[in-house]
DNA sequence: GGCGCATAGGCAACTAGTTGCATAGCAACG
DNA sequence: CGTTGCTATGCAACTAGTTGCCTATGCGCC
């Protein structure tokens, strides 16, 4: 499982509560490692018995209290072996492929229309990355080594979202439905 | 559950076997959507319960007998019905992505030897690709319908591929490596 | 004759992840 | 004063998928 990595290098960037976690799964690690908050919870738990992370309360005004968790020492270790581990090739799986492949036996229409919508979606995304590029790294030629990581992801998510803008592109065209 | 719905598109474009569709799931299909034979015959023993397949038994000369599965009116129409349904977008999971994001927490020496090996598994996926559309699809302007499924998802593994090697040269560029 | 390999089908135990629900404090709205 | 909504944590039950193992036929190789 990654998840309890995706979490270790979330952590070792920012100490944070089970609470701060899920929303940044919601947001940008949720871009490429998605997790409900139960998932959340379920492998802070593990992760803390096994020692890889360290909570403590955090009494709040106004608020719940919160537990706090940080990385230890032997965290950041398991986080180096990891990184260091040759990457297996990820199994993809993609629903909206499977219907592409069988679209033969379906109602056309309806399944170009959803290739629309998505490709809407791709649209939107890309633009919001876009803008988020623009915002927050100007000058991707003096990048400090604390930010590479997060620009190196951003320049995924745009690439990732003009290959799926092109694939709806390519679709639409072979069906001649562009528009 | 979308293994089913993959299923049923492979059954409806030819009958076949447990033992077929899992190598089809290695080759084809599965660069899309993959499954152990064990979950295969899991999952069609399900299907045949719920109608959407049959199944009758042939024995082979010089092999062990085997299970031919086909699809069923019941499970054309559940195949169309799905097919117009919209479909979620994926939530992508990209082990490879964490260790992008967390690169200055590991040795980057060792994270940048993995990049090398995955653009080199994508430079040869993609050559496998092409080599393929070259052979099965020379004039893509007079596609055959039924033919139209499976020329649309290698498009989409030629594309990924690109991008993914795009990716990497990026990652490689940004570290200065590219030897 | 033993070994590996392809064909063919499966079970059992486990892990990862989802869905649904429960609890609780406090704020803002009407 | 009740409802909605955000913060905050978690359990229970379920489903999907993985890992490891097993059976069996028959071929070719050494």
């Amino acid at each position: 499982m990654a998840l309890e990595h995706a979490i270790l290098v979330s952590l070792a960037e920012k100490t944070a509560s089970g609470y701060d976690l899920a929303r940044r799964f919601d947001a940008s690690i949720g871009h490429f490692w998605k997790a409900s908050h139960q998932q959340i919870y379920k492998v802070l738990g593990r992760m803390e018995s096994d020692k890889w992370v360290e909570s403590h309360l955090v009494a709040q005004d106004n608020r719940p209290d919160k537990k706090v968790y940080s990385i230890t020492g032997e965290g950041r270790d398991e986080l180096h072996r990891w990184l260091s581990l040759p990457t297996p090739i990820e199994a993809l799986r993609s629903e909206f492929a499977v219907k592409m492949r069988g679209i033969r036996f379906g109602d056309q229409e309806a399944v170009l229309a959803d290739v629309h919508v998505r490709r809407a979606a791709h649209a939107a995304q890309l633009a919001f990355y876009e803008a988020n590029a623009a915002k927050h790294y100007p000058d991707p030629a003096s990048l400090k080594n604390d930010e590479l990581g997060a620009y190196l992801v951003l320049r995924a998510g745009i690439l990732a979202e003009q290959h799926g803008l092109n694939w709806c592109d390519e679709i639409l065209q072979v069906f001649g439905s562009e528009r």
